[in-house]
DNA sequence: GTAGGACCTGGAGTGTGCTCCAGGTCAATT
DNA sequence: AATTGACCTGGAGCACACTCCAGGTCCTAC
């Protein structure tokens, strides 16, 4: 009945290593996210070694969202920050996410016209490889 | 009739003043990307500074539709260098491309995957703060 | 109860892509 | 010809986001 662990919880409680595999980020991003103030403390067992619950695992796969977009740590922080502080950061919050979802957007245009550019390059470079068959 | 210039040419030369504001790369920026290898070594006057010419610029303004979809300054190079290396790279060079297109096309499709996330959490704070609207 | 792998901390080190600096030369203006 | 701002070189320094390390503790299996 006991689980061994001081985090009583019922939840799956997953270690380092696990969440690791999981998310695709090494150990040591993993304690750097938490020292860097990106992820709260999390759980630990009487013997000091970190279990992650799956509120844990949720959090830092959306975090992972904003990094794969491009926002840097100190900003992944200030949201870190807001979120802790609770409820009555919700518009602070939403403002982020929107100014980062329309850096974004911005971004993923800039991307589709230089993919043109690309492409007309590649177009180029079969073109001038077919006239000169040798 | 003569133009004072040691690089003989009825192009524009530009100096590195000129470049710098046309492309929005630093004069720093423009020298280590000649140090690095991106671009042949730049035409220069007599007293050693450098004069632009145009191909310098087209090509420049292509480095960085490269450099804005994420190639890196060691592959940007191995370009240049098959490009400097002439006419029988083109079928590496078109290679080279392609594979970037490929890698960019991937990374704007998961940008959009993560838009969409990002729309969802921001609907989703939208309906909590118009649940609480106090 | 012991071996060996997993995990801990604080701090140093690394790769990338610039950016800055010192100590000079060059060029346009007066 | 003197001033002043633009430009030169080689090399050091920097911000970012990790990544590695030493020296130790913990935990699972036997």
């Amino acid at each position: 009945m006991a689980n061994g662990n001081a985090v009583h919880q019922q939840e799956p409680a997953l270690t380092i290593a696990q969440v690791a595999e999981r998310t695709g980020l090494s150990h040591d991003t993993l304690r750097y996210y938490e020292r860097a103030g990106l992820i709260e403390r999390v759980g630990r067992t009487t013997g000091n070694q970190r279990r992650y619950a799956a509120a844990d695992l949720a959090w830092l796969e959306f975090l992972l969202r904003l990094r794969e977009t491009g926002m840097s740590i100190s900003d992944m922080r200030r949201y870190a920050r807001l979120r802790a502080a609770g409820g009555a950061t919700l518009t602070d919050r939403l403002a982020m996410l929107r100014a980062h979802r329309d850096e974004l957007a911005r971004r993923i245009h800039v991307l589709q016209g230089n993919a043109g550019v690309l492409d007309s390059k590649i177009k180029h470079y079969e073109t001038l490889i077919d006239q000169q068959p040798r």
